[in-house]
DNA sequence: ATAAATGCAAAAAATTTGCAGCCGT
DNA sequence: ACGGCTGCAAATTTTTTGCATTTAT
Protein backbone atom coordinates (compact mmCIF):
# COMPACT_ATOMS: atom_id res chain seq x y z
CA UNK A 1 0.00 0.00 0.00
CA UNK A 2 1.75 2.72 -1.34
CA UNK A 3 1.29 6.76 -0.41
CA UNK A 4 0.47 8.08 -3.89
CA UNK A 5 0.46 11.85 -2.84
CA UNK A 6 4.11 11.05 -1.06
CA UNK A 7 5.14 9.73 -4.74
CA UNK A 8 4.18 12.06 -6.54
CA UNK A 9 5.66 14.46 -4.33
CA UNK A 10 8.81 12.64 -4.20
CA UNK A 11 9.15 13.29 -7.57
CA UNK A 12 8.54 17.04 -7.66
CA UNK A 13 4.82 16.24 -9.35
CA UNK A 14 2.04 18.00 -7.61
CA UNK A 15 -0.05 15.85 -6.09
CA UNK A 16 -3.56 16.85 -7.87
CA UNK A 17 -6.56 15.23 -7.33
CA UNK A 18 -6.61 14.05 -10.63
CA UNK A 19 -3.55 12.30 -10.61
CA UNK A 20 -3.94 10.77 -7.51
CA UNK A 21 -7.25 9.13 -8.90
CA UNK A 22 -5.58 7.77 -12.29
CA UNK A 23 -3.21 6.23 -10.13
CA UNK A 24 -5.59 4.75 -8.03
CA UNK A 25 -7.21 3.52 -10.74
CA UNK A 26 -4.48 2.03 -12.87
CA UNK A 27 -3.06 0.43 -9.57
CA UNK A 28 -6.40 -0.97 -9.19
CA UNK A 29 -6.96 -2.05 -12.65
CA UNK A 30 -4.37 -5.08 -12.69
CA UNK A 31 -3.69 -5.07 -15.64
CA UNK A 32 -2.06 -2.40 -17.70
CA UNK A 33 -4.82 0.11 -19.66
CA UNK A 34 -4.94 1.98 -22.48
CA UNK A 35 -6.28 5.51 -22.59
CA UNK A 36 -9.32 5.13 -24.27
CA UNK A 37 -10.57 2.39 -21.31
CA UNK A 38 -9.07 4.70 -18.71
CA UNK A 39 -11.58 6.85 -19.75
CA UNK A 40 -14.11 4.05 -19.58
CA UNK A 41 -13.53 3.50 -16.00
CA UNK A 42 -13.38 7.08 -15.20
CA UNK A 43 -16.25 7.53 -12.68
CA UNK A 44 -17.53 11.04 -12.53
CA UNK A 45 -16.99 14.05 -14.66
CA UNK A 46 -14.70 12.71 -17.76
CA UNK A 47 -11.56 13.23 -17.71
CA UNK A 48 -9.96 15.39 -20.98
CA UNK A 49 -7.95 12.96 -23.14
CA UNK A 50 -5.09 15.67 -23.34
CA UNK A 51 -4.40 15.60 -20.20
CA UNK A 52 -4.06 11.91 -19.75
CA UNK A 53 -1.92 11.90 -22.42
CA UNK A 54 0.36 14.45 -21.27
CA UNK A 55 -0.07 13.20 -17.49
CA UNK A 56 1.11 9.94 -18.05
CA UNK A 57 3.77 10.85 -20.85
CA UNK A 58 5.49 12.66 -17.58
CA UNK A 59 4.80 10.17 -15.08
CA UNK A 60 6.24 7.65 -17.57
CA UNK A 61 9.40 9.62 -17.93
CA UNK A 62 9.94 9.72 -14.03
CA UNK A 63 9.81 6.13 -14.38
CA UNK A 64 6.15 6.09 -11.77
CA UNK A 65 4.80 4.65 -14.32
CA UNK A 66 5.69 2.33 -17.26
CA UNK A 67 4.31 2.63 -20.53
CA UNK A 68 3.91 -0.47 -22.91
CA UNK A 69 3.39 -1.52 -26.52
CA UNK A 70 1.66 -4.52 -26.53
CA UNK A 71 2.01 -4.48 -30.32
CA UNK A 72 -1.58 -3.13 -30.59
CA UNK A 73 -0.87 -0.07 -32.05
CA UNK A 74 -1.96 2.18 -28.77
CA UNK A 75 -0.12 2.60 -26.01
CA UNK A 76 -0.72 1.03 -22.49
CA UNK A 77 0.42 2.20 -19.22
CA UNK A 78 0.57 0.20 -16.04
CA UNK A 79 1.29 1.31 -12.16
CA UNK A 80 2.03 -1.56 -10.33
CA UNK A 81 3.63 0.04 -7.04
CA UNK A 82 3.29 -3.11 -4.72
CA UNK A 83 4.23 -5.21 -7.28
CA UNK A 84 8.25 -6.30 -8.37
CA UNK A 85 9.35 -6.13 -11.66
CA UNK A 86 7.18 -8.31 -14.21
CA UNK A 87 6.48 -8.56 -17.94
CA UNK A 88 3.29 -9.81 -19.73
CA UNK A 89 2.01 -12.24 -22.08
CA UNK A 90 -0.72 -11.08 -24.62
CA UNK A 91 -2.96 -13.37 -26.33
CA UNK A 92 -2.84 -12.27 -30.15
CA UNK A 93 -6.48 -13.47 -30.58
CA UNK A 94 -8.24 -11.95 -27.64
CA UNK A 95 -6.02 -9.60 -26.20
CA UNK A 96 -6.08 -11.10 -22.85
CA UNK A 97 -2.97 -9.74 -20.64
CA UNK A 98 -1.43 -12.21 -17.97
CA UNK A 99 1.75 -10.99 -15.43
CA UNK A 100 4.94 -12.64 -16.23
CA UNK A 101 7.10 -12.50 -12.98
CA UNK A 102 9.95 -13.92 -14.26
CA UNK A 103 12.81 -11.61 -15.26
CA UNK A 104 16.71 -12.49 -15.21
CA UNK A 105 18.17 -8.85 -14.60
CA UNK A 106 21.52 -10.01 -15.82
CA UNK A 107 20.31 -9.48 -19.18
CA UNK A 108 20.40 -5.57 -18.51
CA UNK A 109 24.23 -5.92 -17.97
CA UNK A 110 25.12 -8.07 -20.74
CA UNK A 111 23.34 -5.45 -23.03
CA UNK A 112 24.86 -2.98 -21.98
CA UNK A 113 28.40 -4.85 -22.59
CA UNK A 114 27.61 -5.54 -25.80
CA UNK A 115 26.55 -1.97 -27.03
CA UNK A 116 28.64 0.61 -28.42
CA UNK A 117 26.79 3.15 -28.47
CA UNK A 118 24.65 3.10 -25.20
CA UNK A 119 26.36 3.52 -21.54
CA UNK A 120 23.18 3.75 -19.84
CA UNK A 121 19.97 1.79 -19.77
CA UNK A 122 16.94 3.19 -17.98
CA UNK A 123 14.16 0.26 -18.46
CA UNK A 124 13.07 -2.65 -20.52
CA UNK A 125 10.04 -4.26 -21.47
CA UNK A 126 9.47 -7.71 -22.48
CA UNK A 127 6.20 -9.13 -24.17
CA UNK A 128 5.67 -12.15 -24.81
CA UNK A 129 2.95 -13.13 -27.56
CA UNK A 130 1.01 -16.07 -28.16
CA UNK A 131 -2.95 -17.91 -27.67
CA UNK A 132 -4.08 -18.19 -24.24
CA UNK A 133 -6.42 -21.77 -23.50
CA UNK A 134 -9.48 -19.91 -24.58
CA UNK A 135 -8.30 -18.91 -27.68
CA UNK A 136 -6.43 -21.87 -28.58
CA UNK B 1 20.57 -13.62 -48.95
CA UNK B 2 17.24 -14.73 -49.35
CA UNK B 3 14.81 -15.26 -51.98
CA UNK B 4 11.91 -13.13 -51.20
CA UNK B 5 9.78 -14.41 -53.78
CA UNK B 6 10.11 -18.20 -52.67
CA UNK B 7 9.73 -16.84 -49.17
CA UNK B 8 6.76 -15.32 -49.73
CA UNK B 9 4.95 -18.50 -51.73
CA UNK B 10 6.07 -20.65 -49.21
CA UNK B 11 3.54 -18.62 -46.52
CA UNK B 12 0.72 -18.74 -49.70
CA UNK B 13 0.92 -15.39 -50.30
CA UNK B 14 1.85 -14.04 -53.60
CA UNK B 15 4.69 -12.74 -54.57
CA UNK B 16 3.76 -9.20 -56.08
CA UNK B 17 6.44 -6.82 -56.72
CA UNK B 18 5.04 -4.19 -54.35
CA UNK B 19 5.68 -7.01 -51.40
CA UNK B 20 9.30 -7.59 -53.26
CA UNK B 21 10.36 -3.95 -53.07
CA UNK B 22 8.46 -3.65 -49.92
CA UNK B 23 10.53 -6.69 -48.45
CA UNK B 24 13.72 -5.35 -50.56
CA UNK B 25 13.25 -1.86 -48.15
CA UNK B 26 13.10 -3.60 -45.28
CA UNK B 27 16.01 -5.45 -45.77
CA UNK B 28 18.34 -2.69 -46.49
CA UNK B 29 17.16 -0.70 -43.87
CA UNK B 30 18.69 -2.51 -41.26
CA UNK B 31 16.32 -1.21 -38.73
CA UNK B 32 13.17 -1.16 -37.64
CA UNK B 33 11.24 1.49 -39.99
CA UNK B 34 7.10 3.25 -39.54
CA UNK B 35 4.95 3.49 -42.62
CA UNK B 36 6.07 6.52 -42.56
CA UNK B 37 9.35 6.29 -42.91
CA UNK B 38 8.91 3.49 -45.71
CA UNK B 39 7.00 5.51 -47.64
CA UNK B 40 9.59 8.20 -47.13
CA UNK B 41 12.36 6.24 -48.47
CA UNK B 42 9.91 4.47 -51.28
CA UNK B 43 11.53 5.65 -54.88
CA UNK B 44 8.77 5.87 -57.64
CA UNK B 45 5.45 5.96 -57.96
CA UNK B 46 4.30 6.11 -54.21
CA UNK B 47 2.29 3.54 -51.68
CA UNK B 48 -0.70 3.85 -50.90
CA UNK B 49 -0.51 3.99 -46.66
CA UNK B 50 -3.75 1.36 -46.78
CA UNK B 51 -1.90 -1.30 -48.35
CA UNK B 52 0.98 -1.14 -46.40
CA UNK B 53 -0.62 -1.01 -43.44
CA UNK B 54 -2.69 -4.39 -44.95
CA UNK B 55 0.22 -5.73 -46.39
CA UNK B 56 2.65 -5.35 -43.02
CA UNK B 57 -0.15 -6.84 -41.02
CA UNK B 58 -0.43 -9.83 -42.94
CA UNK B 59 3.15 -10.11 -43.39
CA UNK B 60 3.81 -9.81 -39.48
CA UNK B 61 1.30 -12.96 -38.66
CA UNK B 62 2.55 -15.18 -40.83
CA UNK B 63 5.52 -14.43 -38.79
CA UNK B 64 7.67 -12.84 -42.27
CA UNK B 65 8.73 -9.62 -40.52
CA UNK B 66 8.33 -8.39 -37.08
CA UNK B 67 6.07 -5.85 -35.85
CA UNK B 68 7.80 -3.64 -32.79
CA UNK B 69 5.93 -1.04 -31.02
CA UNK B 70 9.00 0.42 -29.59
CA UNK B 71 7.18 2.83 -26.96
CA UNK B 72 6.60 5.38 -29.65
CA UNK B 73 2.91 5.02 -29.84
CA UNK B 74 3.40 4.28 -33.37
CA UNK B 75 4.19 0.70 -35.11
CA UNK B 76 7.64 -0.18 -36.82
CA UNK B 77 8.52 -3.60 -38.92
CA UNK B 78 11.36 -5.55 -39.19
CA UNK B 79 12.44 -7.77 -41.74
CA UNK B 80 16.01 -9.43 -41.05
CA UNK B 81 15.96 -12.92 -42.66
CA UNK B 82 19.99 -12.79 -42.85
CA UNK B 83 19.70 -12.42 -39.51
CA UNK B 84 19.56 -14.21 -35.67
CA UNK B 85 17.10 -13.65 -33.70
CA UNK B 86 17.97 -10.39 -31.53
CA UNK B 87 16.34 -7.38 -30.09
CA UNK B 88 16.74 -3.62 -29.54
CA UNK B 89 17.75 -0.84 -27.60
CA UNK B 90 16.29 2.48 -28.26
CA UNK B 91 17.79 5.62 -27.01
CA UNK B 92 14.97 7.76 -25.42
CA UNK B 93 16.38 11.20 -26.22
CA UNK B 94 16.26 11.00 -29.94
CA UNK B 95 14.91 7.17 -31.15
CA UNK B 96 18.64 5.82 -32.11
CA UNK B 97 17.82 2.39 -32.67
CA UNK B 98 20.46 -0.88 -32.30
CA UNK B 99 20.25 -4.07 -32.61
CA UNK B 100 20.81 -6.46 -29.32
CA UNK B 101 22.26 -9.93 -30.84
CA UNK B 102 21.94 -11.65 -27.43
CA UNK B 103 18.28 -13.65 -26.18
CA UNK B 104 18.00 -16.56 -23.83
CA UNK B 105 15.62 -18.43 -25.45
CA UNK B 106 15.35 -20.41 -22.43
CA UNK B 107 12.73 -17.86 -21.29
CA UNK B 108 10.57 -18.80 -23.30
CA UNK B 109 9.81 -21.91 -21.85
CA UNK B 110 10.42 -20.94 -17.80
CA UNK B 111 7.47 -18.64 -18.95
CA UNK B 112 5.28 -21.36 -20.28
CA UNK B 113 5.85 -23.33 -17.45
CA UNK B 114 4.71 -20.92 -14.62
CA UNK B 115 1.60 -19.07 -16.85
CA UNK B 116 -1.36 -20.50 -15.74
CA UNK B 117 -3.53 -19.72 -18.80
CA UNK B 118 -1.30 -19.45 -21.65
CA UNK B 119 0.24 -22.95 -23.53
CA UNK B 120 1.82 -21.60 -26.77
CA UNK B 121 4.08 -18.96 -27.33
CA UNK B 122 4.59 -17.71 -30.49
CA UNK B 123 7.13 -14.86 -30.58
CA UNK B 124 8.16 -11.92 -27.78
CA UNK B 125 9.55 -8.91 -27.73
CA UNK B 126 12.60 -7.65 -25.77
CA UNK B 127 13.41 -3.93 -25.59
CA UNK B 128 15.70 -1.47 -23.77
CA UNK B 129 15.51 1.74 -23.56
CA UNK B 130 17.91 4.09 -22.52
CA UNK B 131 20.52 7.15 -23.35
CA UNK B 132 23.27 6.58 -26.27
CA UNK B 133 26.15 7.67 -26.06
CA UNK B 134 25.30 11.49 -28.32
CA UNK B 135 22.22 12.08 -25.76
CA UNK B 136 24.31 11.07 -22.55
C1' DA C 1 -10.32 -17.04 -65.14
C1' DT C 2 -10.45 -15.98 -60.64
C1' DA C 3 -9.17 -14.84 -56.30
C1' DA C 4 -5.94 -12.07 -54.14
C1' DA C 5 -3.77 -7.65 -53.95
C1' DT C 6 -3.72 -2.73 -54.83
C1' DG C 7 -5.12 2.17 -55.19
C1' DC C 8 -8.15 5.72 -54.07
C1' DA C 9 -11.02 8.26 -51.15
C1' DA C 10 -12.90 8.83 -46.99
C1' DA C 11 -13.74 7.70 -42.13
C1' DA C 12 -12.31 6.48 -37.64
C1' DA C 13 -9.13 6.35 -33.99
C1' DA C 14 -5.05 7.94 -31.58
C1' DT C 15 -2.16 11.61 -30.25
C1' DT C 16 -0.64 16.47 -29.97
C1' DT C 17 -0.97 21.56 -29.52
C1' DG C 18 -2.27 26.31 -27.92
C1' DC C 19 -4.23 28.89 -24.76
C1' DA C 20 -7.26 30.50 -20.99
C1' DG C 21 -8.40 29.62 -16.44
C1' DC C 22 -7.97 26.71 -12.14
C1' DC C 23 -5.68 24.70 -8.17
C1' DG C 24 -1.75 23.02 -5.27
C1' DT C 25 2.04 24.74 -2.85
C1' DA D 1 0.75 34.78 -5.71
C1' DC D 2 3.17 31.89 -8.58
C1' DG D 3 3.68 28.34 -11.69
C1' DG D 4 2.28 23.98 -12.69
C1' DC D 5 -1.91 21.52 -14.16
C1' DT D 6 -6.24 20.98 -16.42
C1' DG D 7 -10.01 21.49 -19.73
C1' DC D 8 -11.59 22.76 -24.06
C1' DA D 9 -11.39 23.02 -28.93
C1' DA D 10 -9.08 22.06 -32.84
C1' DA D 11 -5.32 20.21 -35.54
C1' DT D 12 -2.37 16.50 -36.77
C1' DT D 13 -1.02 11.90 -37.24
C1' DT D 14 -1.90 7.09 -37.42
C1' DT D 15 -4.74 3.37 -38.70
C1' DT D 16 -8.87 1.27 -40.80
C1' DT D 17 -12.62 0.45 -44.23
C1' DG D 18 -15.25 -0.08 -48.67
C1' DC D 19 -15.18 -0.60 -53.20
C1' DA D 20 -13.61 -0.53 -58.02
C1' DT D 21 -9.64 -1.96 -60.64
C1' DT D 22 -5.49 -4.43 -61.44
C1' DT D 23 -2.35 -8.36 -61.23
C1' DA D 24 -0.32 -12.99 -60.02
C1' DT D 25 -1.23 -17.65 -60.43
Amino acid sequence: MVDITAELRSRSFRATQGRVRLLELLNAAHTPLSIREIRRRWRGKRVDQATLYRTLTDLAQSGMVRQLDLNSGIVHFEYTPDSPHHHHIVCTSCGRIEDINTCSTEITHTVLRKSSHFKTISSHNLEFFGLCSKCN
